[in-house]
DNA sequence: ATGGTGGAAGGTCCA
């Protein structure tokens, strides 16, 4: 059995308390995290191991961004990775001693405005899937997990309107394209559709700026869990943990849970 | 019809 979760805690200090909970409710073997927004010296290492968590890797960087694997399990091997030219702490990796390539990544927002020619953020985020492809597409692995903030919202219900949400950045056409490239090109399986199929509406992020998020349920399904075919066979659960956005000082992001046989 | 909120920093930038 191997427990992992995924989750965008915009800033690891402040989430101490929820990592917590998290920890003590769902018991995770390995939890990726992205946004930790704190540099090195900055990283609760400590408070970190205390909840059990004795291997930890880190690409992170001062402000911004920064991604954090930690883990029950050790590590035979990490990396870090310079994307699209930038260091910009999005993804990093690890091998996990059960056979597991572990990769954990954060995507680009992306800006406001859905036009390469006048968003250069847009672009940033473009290259960087295509990139991502272009990696995964190198270096093809039987036993590989992908999980983070995907910042796309690629299916018709992964955004409560399709239709309307088309010229928004997260679930325009292009980015939804170069996604779909990525998970083609090592025929990854959707962890989480393969438990919550289409038409259910599926969302992992709502926006800080809508003070009635929970009326009006206007989510995005943004953050993933992908796997490569030789595991996808032996997913025992999936779960949304909907409830860390109804907590105190929350990420606009949610943790989510996924179970496998391995 | 632009703003709404949150976080890191201690300016504004980013989401």
């Amino acid at each position: 059995m191997f427990k992992i979760a995924t989750w965008n805690v915009n800033s690891i200090r402040i989430r101490l308390n929820l990592l917590a909970k998290l920890v003590y409710d769902e018991i995770p073997d390995v939890i990726c995290l992205q946004e930790v927004k704190a540099k090195e010296a900055d990283f609760p290492f400590t408070e970190i191991k205390k909840l059990g968590f004795e291997n930890i890797a880190l690409y992170s960087m001062p402000g911004y961004n920064g991604v954090a694997i930690l883990s029950k399990i050790p590590f035979l091997k990490e990396q870090k990775y310079t994307r699209v030219e930038k260091n910009d702490a999005r993804h990093i990796s690890v091998e996990l001693n059960n056979g597991i390539e572990l990769h954990n990544v954060y995507v680009p927002a992306g800006g406001d405005i859905p036009d390469a020619n006048n968003n250069p953020s847009f672009v940033h985020k473009l290259n960087f899937i295509d990139e991502m492809k272009d990696f995964f597409e190198k270096t093809p692995n039987k036993k590989r997990i992908i999980c983070g903030d995907f910042n796309v919202a690629p299916l018709d219900n992964d955004v409560w309107n399709h239709k309307a949400m088309l010229k928004i950045i997260s679930h325009t056409p292009i980015e939804i394209e170069k996604v779909n490239n990525w998970f083609n090109c090592g025929k990854f399986i959707d962890i989480i559709r393969s438990i919550y199929p289409e038409p259910e509406k599926v969302y992992s992020w709502w926006s800080y700026r809508n003070p009635n998020w929970q009326t009006n349920n206007k989510g995005r399904r943004l953050d993933h869990i992908w796997c490569s075919p030789d595991i996808a066979q032996k997913i025992n659960e999936v779960k949304i943990l909907k409830s860390f956005r109804l907590q105190e000082r929350p990420s606009d992001h949610v943790p989510i849970i996924a179970e496998l046989e391995i």
